[in-house]
RNA sequence: UGUCCGAUGGUGUAAUUGGCAACACGUUUGGUUUUGGUCCAAAAGAGUCCAGGUUCGAUUCCUGGUCGGACAACCA
C-alpha cells in the first residue's frame, strides 16, 4: 500500500541479519504506522479439553517469542466454551507444559470469565435485530444451511420481534427450556457463500456443570461467538490463529463490527505437520484410549510431555520453531529436523557415560585375575568444566556385539580375530581367540591388553583404526532400557489402502525393551536426567524407576554414518 | 460445482525498490578426533506449478489455467 518508508525485511542484530517471517513483517508494519499504538499484544487460547502437542508449541513458541521480541504481552487464555469436553485437568497439563517449554503468561484469562459481557454482546445484538431465538432442530439446522453450493433457506423463526427474542432469550439463560429445544442465532445471510455466515448459531442451551462457573449457566456460547470478542476484550492487537480460522474472520469481524468493539488483527498461519506421526488431538486421544500407547505421556507421542519423558529440552523445542520458522504453506516438517535440534542441545549438556546394550563377554587373559583399576574418563569433551569421574575397570568386561565382527567386512573399524581396538579410556586390546558354544554362537572372546597403553601413558598415543565403549563385568550395572522408534512406518501415516485407517500404519517394533549393563556412574543420575551412552545415543531417566530397577528412555541415537550390513 | 488460502532443491524457510535464487536439515566427499559423535572444509541437488503478457531484466507485477489445502458440528 505505502509506498514511502517501507520497512526493511531484515533485521540487523549483532551484525547479522536474519530474514523476518510474514507475521513479523505485518507487526513491525504495525509498529510503524500505530495501528494500535506501539503495542504488541498475543495470547495463546487453548480449549481444556486435551493435552497439548508440538504443534501447540510452535504456536507457544510463536506467540510469547513475538511477545517478547516487541517488548509487549502475552496471555494465556481458555477458551472453555463447552463444559462437556472441558476439565481442570487439561487447565493444569496445559500450563505445566507452557511453563516447561519456558514461558510465563502475563494474564491468566478464561472465556468463561467473560460469560456475563458475551451474553450482553447477544443482547445488544438482538435489540439491533441481529440475532433471533430460533426454534428448528439441529436436523432442521442443518437442512436448511444449503450447501456448499447451494443457498440456505431463511428460518421460519427469523422474523420474530426484538421483544419476543429479547425474552425468550432471557428464559433460555433462566434454564425454562431443554437442551436442544432452541438456539440463538445471528441474521446474517442464508445466502452467503461462506457458509459460516448462514445465520452461525451463537448460543445453545447445555444444562451441565463447568469446571469454572459450575451450574452459574445453562447456556453457553458457540467458539465463534466468543473466541473474537474475548481477543477483542483483552485487546489482543495479533490474534494468531491457524490456517483453518481463515474463512471465520469475516464471521468474527462482523461481531466485532455489529457490537463496536475493540478490533484486534487475526493473522493465520500453517500448522505443524511432522512425517511419521499424527498431530490431531482426535488420533492422539484414540492411541491412548486403545491403549496403543501408554498414555499421552507416551515416550512415542508426539504431546509436550511425551517430548518431555522421552527427555526433549525446553531448548531444543524452542530452537526448533525458530528454525521451521512460520508461513501459509502446507508444510511437512523432517523428524531429522527435529532430531537434530535435540542433539544439538545435548551434545553441549549431556554426561557421557559407558554402557553396554548387547553384551559380548570379552576376557583380558593376560590381565590379573583379581586386579582392580579405577580409570579416569571424560565426562563431557564439550564441556572441560565438567572434569573426570572414575571408571572401574578389570580382567572380564562387556562389550558390544556391534563392536565385534569374527570376519569383519570392508571398512569395519572395531575388534576382529587377530586385530586391535582401543578400549576408550583404557587400554588398547587385541583379540586373540573366539570361544563359541555349543550351537556356535559366540561365548566369549579371549583378549590380551597392552600395558603400556593405559589412556595418558605415551605408547596410548599409538594409532589405532577404532576406539569401542565397554563396562567392567563385575562392576556393571544391570538396567532397564526402553528403545523407542518411530510410531508409524510410512512417513504419511494417513496415507492407508481402502477400509483402513491410519492405525494400519503403526510400527510394530517403536518400544524394544533390553536389559543392558552400565558403569556404575549410572547409579549417580537423577530423574529426568539425560546421559549420552558413548558411541550409542542420548538416554535419560524415566519417572518409572525405582530404587531397585533403574530404567532409562532411548531419547534419540547418535548420527552414525557407519552401518553394518545385512545380519 | 461455491468461497477463501497457498505453490521456490528431497524437506523447511529466505531473496530489500523488479537485478547473479540464499540459509538450515538431509545426502555425499575430505580433514581433525581415544565417541564412525562433535568440530572444520567442500560437493551434488531448484532455475522458482504451467501458459501468455509488461520490462533491458520477473520468484517478485498483470491475465488465464493447473494442482494442493480449508469451510456445510447446538466442537474448538
Amino acid at each position: 500500500m505505502e509506498d514511502s518508508n517501507k520497512t526493511n525485511n531484515t533485521e540487523q542484530t549483532s551484525g547479522e541479519s536474519k530474514s523476518l517471517n510474514f507475521i513479523e513483517l505485518i507487526i513491525e508494519e504495525d509498529i510503524r504506522t500505530e495501528k494500535y499504538g506501539k503495542r504488541v499484544h498475543t495470547r495463546f487460547p487453548p480449549e481444556p479439553n486435551g493435552y497439548l502437542h508440538i504443534g501447540h508449541a510452535k504456536s507457544i513458541c510463536l506467540n510469547f517469542g513475538l511477545a517478547k521480541k516487541y517488548g509487549g504481552k502475552c496471555n494465556l487464555r481458555f477458551d472453555d466454551t463447552n463444559p462437556t469436553k472441558e476439565d481442570t485437568e487439561y487447565v493444569d497439563s496445559i500450563k505445566e507444559d507452557v511453563k516447561w517449554l519456558g514461558f510465563n503468561w502475563d494474564g491468566e484469562y478464561y472465556a468463561s470469565d467473560y460469560f456475563e459481557t458475551l451474553y450482553e454482546y447477544a443482547v445488544t445484538l438482538i435489540k439491533k435485530g441481529k440475532a433471533y431465538v430460533c426454534d428448528l432442530t439441529q436436523e432442521e439446522i442443518a437442512a436448511t444451511r444449503g450447501t456448499v453450493t447451494t443457498a440456505g433457506s431463511v428460518s421460519p423463526y427469523a422474523q420474530r420481534s426484538v421483544d419476543e427474542n429479547i425474552d425468550l432469550f432471557a428464559r433460555m439463560r433462566a434454564g425454562e427450556f431443554i437442551d436442544g429445544s432452541k438456539v440463538l442465532r445471528a441474521r446474517i445471510d442464508m445466502a452467503s457463500p461462506n457458509m459460516l455466515m448462514r445465520d452461525p448459531i451463537l448460543y445453545r442451551i447445555l444444562h451441565a456443570e463447568h469446571h469454572r462457573t459450575g451450574n452459574a449457566w445453562c447456556i453457553y456460547p458457540m467458539y465463534d461467538f466468543a473466541h473474537g470478542q474475548c481477543d477483542s476484550i483483552e485487546h489482543i492487537t495479533h490474534s494468531i490463529c491457524t490456517l483453518e480460522f481463515e474463512v471465520h474472520r469475516p464471521l468474527y469481524e462482523w461481531f466485532i463490527q455489529e457490537l463496536e468493539i475493540y478490533a484486534p488483527q487475526q493473522i493465520e498461519f500453517a500448522r505443524l505437520n511432522i512425517n511419521y506421526t499424527v498431530m490431531s488431538k482426535r488420533k492422539l486421544l484414540s492411541l491412548v484410549q486403545e491403549n496403543v500407547v501408554n498414555g499421552w505421556d507416551d515416550q512415542r507421542m508426539p504431546t509436550i510431555c511425551g517430548l518431555r519423558r522421552r527427555g526433549y529440552t525446553p531448548e531444543s523445542l524452542q530452537n526448533f520453531a525458530e528454525i521451521i520458522s512460520v508461513a501459509k504453506r502446507d508444510n511437512v516438517i523432517d523428524v531429522s529436523l527435529l532430531e537434530h535440534c535435540l542433539r544439538e542441545d545435548l551434545n553441549k549438556k549431556a554426561q557421557r557415560i559407558m554402557a553396554v546394550l548387547q553384551p559380548i563377554k570379552l576376557i583380558l587373559t593376560n590381565y590379573p585375575e583379581d586386579k582392580e583399576e579405577l580409570l579416569d574418563a571424560v565426562n563431557n569433551p564439550e564441556d572441560a568444566t565438567t572434569g573426570t569421574r572414575k571408571v572401574p575397570f578389570s580382567r572380564e568386561l562387556y562389550i558390544d556385539q556391534d563392536d565385534f565382527m569374527e570376519i569383519p567386512q570392508h571398512k569395519f573399524f572395531r575388534l576382529s580375530p587377530g586385530n586391535e581396538v582401543r578400549l576408550k579410556s583404557a587400554y588398547i586390546i587385541r583379540c586373540v581367540d573366539v570361544i563359541k558354544n555349543s550351537d556356535g554362537s559366540i561365548k566369549e572372546l579371549h583378549c590380551t591388553y597392552d600395558e603400556n597403553t593405559r589412556t595418558g601413558m605415551p605408547e596410548s598415543n599409538r594409532k589405532v583404526k577404532g576406539t569401542i565403549h565397554w563396562v567392567s563385568a563385575k562392576h556393571a550395572v544391570e538396567f532397564e532400557a526402553r528403545l523407542y522408534d518411530k510410531l508409524f512406518l510410512p512417513e504419511n501415516p494417513e496415507m492407508v489402502a481402502e477400509g483402513e485407517d491410519f492405525r494400519s500404519n503403526l510400527n510394530p517394533d517403536s518400544l524394544k525393551i533390553i536389559t543392558p549393563y552400565a558403569e556404575p556412574f549410572i547409579k549417580n543420575i537423577a530423574v529426568g536426567a539425560i546421559v549420552q551412552f558413548e558411541r550409542t545415543g542420548y538416554f535419560c531417566v524415566d519417572i518409572d524407576s525405582t530404587p531397585k530397577q533403574l530404567i532409562l528412555n532411548k531419547t534419540v541415537g547418535l548420527k552414525g554414518a557407519w552401518q553394518k550390513t545385512g545380519k
